[in-house]
DNA sequence: TTTGTATTACGAAACTAATCGTATATTAGT
DNA sequence: ACTAATATACGATTAGTTTCGTAATACAAA
């Protein structure tokens, strides 16, 4: 049995993982300042989320050392692949190709990347 | 200029906004017998739910009749842009690509739908 | 008209998220 | 050892969401 339920980071919380996953292992510090670039905000404010998804289980620590050093405790892949089911599920009627389409229709993509789905559906179709 | 400053529903918001897409018009019985299905909630919370949309102008009603008639005032394709744009650029990167490969990679679609997502890509490389 | 039923309106409680000020602790430099 | 700088811990506040109980209202049936 898995112990791990799921735990659904919230848009902060996001942010925060984001530069983890981003940087690997990073000080609140470090990711205060990442995050200071684009937002307004304190610094005892990042520390406090990072400590709530320390309990939480979203991101671990190494406390053994004065400047405790952080790194994201669920993965990237996994995470998207939680919230993308969610949002097929919830708002495109169970239908990934409907996202899908509504994805490529709106934000421009190169057309390297179009050839790279291609290829993609490709495989997709012959298996 | 655009008197219409997005608002972003709430998960719950979402649930009624999803019913209301799907019937058109709907009484907040009718709505609420819908989440039931689903969820354990009372009346009053579907209703009061309703009234706050109402306010933020997320749904309209006709209250010229004891049963209030209520119907979306966002549309689903506006709303869903929306979101997905957020997750584009707070998880993927930016990269729709990213995020359709990930929604193919894991929902299963039909060789039907990933045909005429291939159909949807040929447009987009000549253009 | 009276009673019962369904509906809306209102208010408050419970919960969660986000924010930051202040206190405390640790470390490095003098 | 003292001071300054930096870090963490903690508590409190604010705002927003979700919940539902109760009251008021409208309507229909007896």
């Amino acid at each position: 049995m898995s112990n791990t339920k799921y735990i659904k980071p919230t848009e902060s919380e996001l942010e925060i993982l984001g530069v983890l996953w981003q940087r690997g292992l990073a000080s609140v510090r470090e990711v205060h300042e990442e995050l200071a670039r684009n937002k307004d905000v304190g610094y005892t404010t990042t520390l406090k989320l990072m400590q709530i998804m320390n309990e939480k289980g979203l991101v671990k620590r190494d406390a053994s050392v004065k400047t405790h050093i952080y790194q994201a405790a669920v993965s990237k892949e996994k995470t998207q692949k939680h919230l993308l089911g969610k949002m097929i599920d919830g708002l495109f009627g169970g239908s990934s190709t409907q996202l899908v389409i509504q994805a490529l229709g709106n934000h421009k993509a190169s057309k390297e990347e179009l050839e790279a789905i291609q290829h993609l559906l490709n495989d997709l179709k012959n298996q």
